[in-house]
DNA sequence: TATACTCTGTGAAATATTTCTCAAACTATG
DNA sequence: CATAGTTTGAGAAATATTTCACAGAGTATA
């Protein structure tokens, strides 16, 4: 998981430069004194703003205020307004938001505006549905290359891209640099398949593993553990 | 997004009693002079610590130090300690926890000593990925019913399974009786196919749809947004 | 253009969570 | 059974995050 995150500040209007996504040190405090710290759930919750505002947009709402976009999100409306104050200042007093260009504010913040380029490990279950998943594809994320360790299932296809041995991973992707990985293999070929992806340069990884996995200082890794998810709703059903 | 969480607290050893998920307001504070809250954090931590365990268990590890299962885990020492001691006592000092009671431990706390039934509903990759996903099975989460609302798929079979009309809901659970309830459905029938699931008595929800659902206070919720997990790893990519 | 509203942006206060620290508890050994 | 060495459990301190509350900025209307 991701603990720490700097942004540096500018100008009150519009400002988010140099970034840093650090592991588990405490240290990393590359502050000066015009760098703020953006908290963690700031940045997850960035996320369902865009998805609300797109949903806003798509009902042919122009205009939100940061009340009704916490009706929606069910986010405090002073949270979302602290929220994008760490970016910059997108409202107009006495109006509220223009649905249109907070979506693009929105999505300029989070690295949106680039398309990202995805490589896939693991030609599973898992695999195969992420492989097709519209989710990604919608929002700008292209799964450009999937590998697999299986040698049945080298030279296959899925969602018509050809599946190739991870052995090839670091080859194929001096081609393509991609940056982002999702890791969709058994627990235990985690670890290795992460050391694959970063030595090919990835700097960002999805792990669908229900593993901890370790990486250098640097790089993001998000993880997905569903067990783990349901672990938790067990916790709350305990005692129903 | 579950909020608030409240345990009942007894005495100094092993202590989990009445709970209530509770979801976005601030005033469910049932607080009596025996009652403790345990942070929403903690017990997402929990269920890596039983990983971690587990697998120490793997390797043949009898006896653990909260440093060693800090090492392993990438969570601070005194955090792990901190974290169990919502719940009791569990090691002895000068030698640590013994990894097979943690172990037994771990799992009853997190209601994991009783198998859960799970509804999944959607039928397609996703659910389709999921109905065969081991790691559910592996820790005593049974999948006894697939639904889905597209006609062609009703009668076909997922892993084994038969997928029954969503329609069928209710009827069927009021024999089976199952309260978890996995939402691998698209945005636009989200809120429907949860409000279904509600109705048919589950309480419990793992939500993969790409969109904040409503449920009344007492259902836990857990939102797996893969979507968002890209946008949160795009963010951390811009600028390099 | 004055007046009554509304809503943003942000310091300050309130909460929540993590980390530090260390007394007390236990082991292991001679 | 005393002593040296570990490690737990938990109060207190340090950090982090959320929420409050309101001045100031802009709208809308007459």
């Amino acid at each position: 998981m991701i603990e720490s995150e700097f942004v540096s500040y500018a100008a009150p209007k519009a400002a988010f430069l140099s970034t840093m996504a650090a592991s588990k040190s405490k240290n990393n405090q590359a502050e000066t004194e015009h760098t703020i710290k953006v908290p963690q759930p700031t940045i997850e919750r960035m996320s369902a703003y865009l998805q609300c505002v797109r949903a806003m947009f798509a009902d042919g709402i122009t205009t939100a205020s940061s009340t009704e976009i916490a009706e929606r999100t069910g986010i405090n409306a002073a949270q979302f307004r602290k929220d994008l104050s760490y970016f910059g200042e997108f409202g107009t007093p006495g109006l509220g938001y223009d649905v249109t260009e907070l979506e693009a504010h929105l999505a300029r913040i989070m690295g949106l505006d680039t398309p990202r380029d995805v490589l896939l490990v693991g030609a599973g279950n898992l695999g195969a549905a992420l492989s097709s998943y519209m989710g990604f594809t919608e929002r700008g994320f292209r799964v450009v290359a999937i590998f697999d360790s299986d040698i049945s299932k080298i030279g296959t296809k899925l969602a018509g891209r050809p599946v190739y041995h991870i052995n090839e991973l670091a080859g194929i992707n001096a081609e393509l640099q991609a940056q982002v990985g999702v890791v969709a293999v058994p627990r235990a070929s985690a670890q290795e398949v992460v050391d694959k992806l970063v030595a090919a340069g990835v700097q960002a990884i999805l792990n669908f593993a229900p593993t901890s996995i370790l990486v250098r200082p640097g790089i993001a890794v998000r993880n997905v553990d569903l067990t783990s998810e349901m672990e938790v709703l067990s916790y709350y059903l305990r005692s129903k």
